[in-house]
DNA sequence: CCCAAGTCCTGGTTGC
DNA sequence: TGCAACCAGGACTTGG
């Protein structure tokens, strides 16, 4: 599930757990989830440095270190990043010894079934491919100008101009579906054809679902865990994702499924226009 | 065989 | 025609 309040629950659980924490051993590698820099690196430069700060933008999380560093990790679809899991685990891609801030051992996994996970290590920035990012959908800084500005003259489907992190960043496939359906709005709709009370309308619900779901510390609808390995709540309150042939709790339509962008889409063709 | 939350890359089309 | 912007579709990986 990792989207943006997925991906805030983790950062928000890290920044506790490794405040004042210093890296001591880098135990398993996987070079082919490793960006910006090599396994040697990682593995020689990382130890010895302290967390400064695990902060988010998007759907990445970044973890400024002492000395002038930076780990930028992004979960993919399937990613979880663990401390000191209690279970073995299957899927685990890298392994790192920690000295927590009382001096006590810690351990932190991050484990990815699918391998579409991400680990940048850079030193004088965070990872240089969120330089492409739009603003973050849940902290802006941006407004309902702004999203204007992005949809006009658009033909593409409103659904993948959400999907697209360059316009906004932390939306994913759940939040778009539910933010579509709280705004009344078609998935399909040309991104250029919303009126300007329309925009307000998407501009009001996006920060207004990605906060609930941050509030109900994410969605489990199928992998997500949290650092301690349990589950988000948002998935009880899921109003058109996965949804297709059941009844729209707002109007007793029935949701329908289409395929936008290449995924799976909810909808309900009786109150979203 | 189909489907799945993520991003990245390519190739074709459109429009200035 | 040239070129950039735009958009659709596939690739990646593993499991249910």
């Amino acid at each position: 599930m990792p989207e943006l309040p997925e991906v805030e629950t983790v950062r928000r659980q890290l920044a506790e757990s490794l405040a004042g924490a210093r890296y001591s051993s880098v135990d398993q590698v996987e070079p082919a989830m490793l960006r910006d820099c090599t396994e040697q690196q990682l593995r020689v430069e990382l130890p010895g440095r302290s967390i400064e700060l695990v902060g988010r933008r998007g759907k990445y999380i970044v973890v400024t270190l002492g000395g002038e560093g930076f780990l930028t990790l992004h979960l993919g679809m399937t990613g979880q990043l663990l401390v000191d899991p209690k279970d073995a685990g299957a899927h685990t891609r890298f392994i790192f010894g920690l000295e927590a801030a009382d001096g006590r051992p810690m351990r932190l996994e991050f484990r990815d079934t699918r391998k579409f996970g991400r680990l940048h290590f850079t030193s004088g920035g965070p990872a240089p491919r969120l330089a492409a990012l739009g603003p973050d959908a849940w902290k802006g800084p941006w407004d309902a100008g702004y999203l204007a500005d992005r949809l006009s003259g658009r033909t593409a489907p409103i659904k993948a101009l959400l999907l697209d992190q360059r316009h906004l960043a932390g939306i994913g496939n759940i939040y778009a579906d539910e933010i579509l359906w709280w705004s009344e709005l078609s998935p399909l709709r040309p991104g250029g054809t919303l009126s300007t009370a329309e925009v307000v309308r998407l501009a009001e619900e996006i920060p207004a679902r990605l906060g609930e779901g941050v509030r109900l510390l994410g969605c489990s609808v199928s992998d997500f865990v949290d650092t301690a390995g349990k589950e988000g709540d948002f998935q009880n309150w899921l109003r058109a994702y996965a949804k297709q042939g059941q009844e729209c709790s707002r109007c007793g339509g029935t949701l329908v499924r289409v395929i936008i962008a290449g995924r799976g889409t909810s909808y309900c063709p009786d109150c979203q226009h």
